[in-house]
DNA sequence: GCCAAAACCGAAAGCCTTTAGGTTTACGGT
DNA sequence: ACCGTAAACCTAAAGGCTTTCGGTTTTGGC
């Protein structure tokens, strides 16, 4: 066949192949990748350097969605927060890749800039130095924490043996909706009051 | 060869194997578990369900290592504290075990068991029924978000561009060491502080 | 107009997961 | 003590996945 007068893949479409299948069947492989592009396997390794090449890909896909210009526009800690629940809602919009995102941290360049505005607005407000890292992580634990219970399929909670755990069945019959929402902004609001506080002294 | 007099393996020796290729290594598999095991790879099926049946039982020697005890011993915001300490170390001694067990939650009795605990003692204590679940997964949220910054490699923070990112350079210079559990502590001492006030109103 | 590089195909090596059938041994009932 | 069933391991093989390599055609710069 040799090569076509207009190419059939690049790596945009490799990556959105890639989540598709992530999104409907939690995984993807380079040969699923060629049949939904109607391409031989072979020909995305032309393109991208490995399966890993992939997930670097879509790493950054997923962590594009982001938005860093909240923490520029309010007060350090509505910006923190806001950034917080952007960073969550980026990796909720496809919670079957967080499997495959959690072995390694994100470094594009989009999510690096997020942390310089963060540090960025924090020194602004007058935290130390010393404390900034600090204080960036433990939101980042809340996020990432929060967006692993997104990953959990509901049936977590369907017990098989309610008579060896009264006490969890009874309190699962009554969390009301959004509970995994609720979750996060509580510890999300715990962690920037006691922000506020550390602020303060 | 047919049957030996004494079974070369079983089920523990099984997810000893595992769980030290994947600490080793990062990953795990069958035929590698059978070479450790001095056995052929099929014979590993007759003890296990399949490739994830081996995950699960990773999952179950994790988690088994987490103490529920505290849970019955101290009183509620001590012992959410000190079960949440000891549910992250049970991680935090296989850290490149978190990956491959993000994917699904744990359902071992030995951890519903600790929800059960954590349920009556926070009921004990005078929480609302509705809001014992997300008081949990509040803790959880930040116990396994620390665990995935466990897993996280170090070189993470190996800027390779530190022009563009100034204050967060600048930052990372400044960290102190235990960084990981510095940011674990804030978080947690925030939320347990946050519960204490949801428990006064 | 030529030539190197680009882009795809076809094929193959090597690994992994899983299943199936064969062989010997242990165990439980009689 | 004997016999049949089940257990535990092996060998073999199917099928999929990752990755590499050489072949073929087309593009684009010099």
């Amino acid at each position: 066949m040799g090569r076509p007068r207009t190419p059939l893949i690049d790596r945009e479409r490799i990556t959105t192949a890639a989540l598709e299948l992530v999104d409907a069947q939690g995984e993807f492989s380079v040969p699923g990748i060629a049949r939904k592009l109607g391409v031989q396997t072979g020909s995305i390794y032309h393109h991208v350097e490995g399966r890993d090449g992939i997930i670097e890909l879509v790493r950054e896909r997923v962590a594009g969605a982001i938005d860093t210009s909240v923490l520029m526009l309010l007060p350090w800690d509505e910006a923190l927060a806001g950034w917080a629940r952007s960073y969550r809602a980026a990796f909720a919009a496809h919670p079957r890749a967080i499997p495959l995102l959690a072995g390694s941290p994100v470094r594009a360049p989009k999510v690096l800039e997020g942390y310089e505005r963060a540090v960025g607005a924090l020194l602004e407000a007058g935290f130390a130095l010393r404390d900034v890292m600090t204080v960036i992580i433990a939101v980042e634990n809340v996020v990432l924490g929060s967006a692993l219970d997104l990953a959990a399929p509901e049936s977590m909670w369907e017990l098989t043996d309610e008579a060896s755990t009264p006490a969890l069945a009874e309190a699962l019959a009554a969390v009301p909706p959004g509970q995994t929402d609720a979750a996060f902004e509580l510890a999300l609001g715990a962690c920037v009051e006691r922000f506020r506080r550390l602020l303060e002294a």
